[in-house]
DNA sequence: CTGAAAGCGCTTACAG
DNA sequence: CTGAAAGCGCTTACAG
């Protein structure tokens, strides 16, 4: 056969009707056992797979679920997606992906696209922009369910698939106090990003937990991240008494921190000890190595993606919130 | 209406046709400007939205595109996937994306599941176990164009997009003569895969264009990139008389290298110059920032759509190669 | 300009 | 256990 195969390619070789092909496909009971070895072995040799938008027209469902993210190119969505997609190969549902670039616009766009796709769910992680879920609720109105992860909206009401940074952050803030550092700085991120909040409160919350005071000279927040990471470093390390450890809001700024700090002349982990945040490929591979909280961007993925299925297969129905652990992988740019 | 509105339901409200209606929505030639309108208005007031289900099995197409790739949680690939996304939207196609895990069953069972969804074409980047097309093949069987990217099989008849790395590893290398180096290693990767082939072939011929020899205890190869690097690594700097610089088959081993050579007590870029590739985010960032060569994956990305789309619709029929330009970064690990 | 009919490939009551 | 028939929602020759 060059041909597709379909039912009907099947039944005719054999002589019996679609009908029967197809109930022998998928249909236990209700068949003659040496008709259905027949159709299977037919099958298997043609290499006959059921035409997927036939069966949906009929079924009325795709096993396509939509996903909207921020970004497809940052470690911690695209592993996100690597996990969603494993999941979702296995359970036999298939992934269409849109990135809304952090703008609300975008969003909107691809929900209403994916929408009229037919999809069976909607996985969301909202832009920066986003502050309320008008469209996404367009998705309920059409029976879709929806569920967010990592970026929620606080206001809207779905199962939220989220990782608890809070406790990371307190994890490793701990974590140095134990190491015995008491002046501790935080270089955070942009202010305005829940993230950003999260993780600094973790930070104040084990101080506070240690009673060892807050001292805000020894706060910085960089305005976007990577880019001006170096400007908020420096604002911690100018004080006559220099902190002794520091908590980054992620890998890639505590590796600019690790050699602004070492241009002074200081040491690691000797003179001051360092906590980042991602676990990044690079963080393993920098000198000192560096501890860091490790995020389980997959494990999130594969979540989200299979409380999604049971939505979509009833199997649940009140909303829930998944919060995942994360787990602080100690180096040496800490010990 | 409550429920989503069918063709049927304002044909039946108008009192006309259903082939009517389906005409008046697309068609302004072949049909009553009156009728025509009074369709629009209905189907607007309505919120009508054509089942693109149902449409797809007549017109026996999806818009959907096949992606395969190897994984998805890299630098590279998600930066390619970011194009690619973005470029199917604009022109209103849907990407579907499986990850090969690097094996070729699951890049089969990939291709498969997405062929059975009907796709409009496939894109793929194979798996570093691929040897052969044989399943890609039974695309072209169903008559779904396919386009190979970035891991392309020299083999198989296609349209390919692929970065120049080899003259990015010449330029890389024809930098580190112009800096002085005449002992210069390289440590490559897995030898079977094209990249690191193409890689290793433009250091080759840089030293040659440069008359300067090729020592093969100077070039040593990684079974798997990062996690082995440091072995690879090693076997270059065995020697009594040290490499004066040192090419890596990407920016990860090269941060390796860096601080393996450090820790030996040498200098960069004073001893030994170091030039990576890829221009990962932590390039920019370690000590000393890493020379390295970027690769556009972006527009690798877009441009793959963009010519599969193209063959889709058949606006061309033979197959090309397309080959994307890099960029040496120039940093002070070279200088 | 319009409608009846056939068909896309599949599933699923309904008879037999 | 099997087949004929209807139908999923849409498009498109074909008549008229």
């Amino acid at each position: 056969m060059s041909r597709t195969v379909i039912l009907k390619d099947i039944a005719k070789a054999l002589n019996i009707s679609v009908s029967t092909v197809s109930r022998a496909l998928r249909n236990a009971r209700d068949i003659n056992p040496k008709t259905r070895q027949a159709v299977l072995d037919l099958a298997k040799e043609w290499n006959y797979e059921p035409n997927f938008i036939a069966q949906s027209l009929v079924k009325k469902h795709t096993r396509i679920i939509g996903v909207v993210v921020p970004t497809i190119n940052s470690n911690y969505f695209s592993e996100a997606l690597s996990g969603m997609t494993d999941c979702a190969f296995e359970q036999d549902y298939h992934l269409m992906i849109c990135q809304s670039n952090e703008t609300e616009s975008m969003e909107n766009r691809s929900i209403r696209k994916l929408l009229s796709c037919n999809i069976d769910g909607l996985l969301i992680s909202v832009s920066k922009e986003t502050k309320n879920a008008a469209v996404i609720s367009e998705a309920y109105r059409k029976n879709v369910p929806v569920v967010m992860f990592d970026r929620v909206l606080p206001g809207f009401e779905c199962t939220k698939v989220i990782v608890d940074e809070y406790d990371g952050a307190f994890k490793a803030v701990e974590h140095l106090i134990r190491k015995g550092c008491r002046r501790i700085a935080h270089v955070g991120g942009p202010p305005e990003l829940s993230v950003s909040q999260n993780r600094k409160q973790g930070y104040l919350d084990a101080l506070k937990k240690h009673n060892i005071p807050v001292r805000p000279e020894l706060i910085s927040h960089s305005k976007s991240f990577e880019e001006d990471a170096l400007v908020a470093i420096k604002k911690v390390m100018k004080h006559s008494e220099l902190p002794d450890g520091i908590f980054f809001i992620n890998d890639l700024s505590a590796i600019a921190g690790i050699n602004y700090i070492r241009k002074k002349g200081l040491s690691i982990p000797e003179d001051i000890k360092i906590v980042g945040f991602n676990n990044d490929a690079a963080s393993a591979l920098v000198d000192p190595a560096l501890t860091t909280v490790m995020q389980p961007g997959y494990e999130v993925g594969k979540l989200a993606v299979g409380v999604l299925i049971d939505e979509i297969q009833k199997k649940t129905d009140s909303y829930k919130l998944f919060e995942l652990r994360t787990n602080l992988v100690v180096r040496k740019s800490s010990k």
